[in-house]
DNA sequence: TAAAAATACTCCATAGGTATTTTAT
DNA sequence: ATAAAATACCTATGGAGTATTTTTA
């Protein structure tokens, strides 16, 4: 089963196009990053990248899913963000309440008295 | 940390409205399903489904977290979909070749003799 | 009071770390 | 020859199950 965390480090090392930088920037080891990513390529049934001792280039499946896993990333971010009651739409009726004697003042034409 | 097997669990509450049968649905114990319910409850922050007797109903903030929560798990399906080798765009140029005596049939006024 | 969710507890799978080996240029 | 990724091995976290308790309409 892929994980949000398989997306995460499959991201990083995109990113990076290097396991060990990758795993620095999410904070893990070389060997945990690397086992995702294999994990990762089991799951799919592809191999996303091509190891070389210079380069860790995407295949042609890696590229399609660093697309698919970036909107996924953006996606929760954005559930995060939905989660906080502040983000709260306010869709509803609003009623103001105002004095008498300020609100054709304030609001001429718009008050009912 | 959200994860999207709590995604998946939320989203069959949402659908089953009741712990014991969204866990049924999924495949896991009602203790389970509650537990990641929970959890996910403490990542986010907030309350996403309010609990009674009879009757288990989203919460302002998790209406807005259901909607995005499909929208992950959608987006998840594509990008598995994506890793297939068998879904390239197949973009580019497209030749068909046919014998003379059956394109102008075939094809009538769109044949290049 | 009865159906339903939460808690207690135990177990096991797995993610991660360190040390080391293998690989590819 | 050397930088980099994979493997080996160990540990610990946490997810899941069963049994039970607590809650609420």
């Amino acid at each position: 089963m892929i994980t949000f965390k398989q997306l995460r480090y499959f991201e990083a090392l995109s990113r990076e196009r290097h396991f060990g930088r990758a795993a620095e920037s999410v904070h893990v080891s070389q060997p945990a990053l690397s086992a995702q990513i294999m994990e990762m390529e089991a799951s799919l049934g592809a191999r996303l990248v091509e190891r070389g001792r210079r380069k860790v280039i995407l295949t042609r499946e890696g590229k399609r899913v660093l697309a698919h896993a970036r909107t996924v990333l953006t996606s929760m971010a954005e559930l995060e963000r939905a989660a906080r009651p502040s983000s709260a739409p306010l869709v509803g009726p609003l009623a103001i309440g105002l004095i008498p004697t300020v609100a054709p003042i304030s609001f001429p034409g718009w008050c009912r008295i």
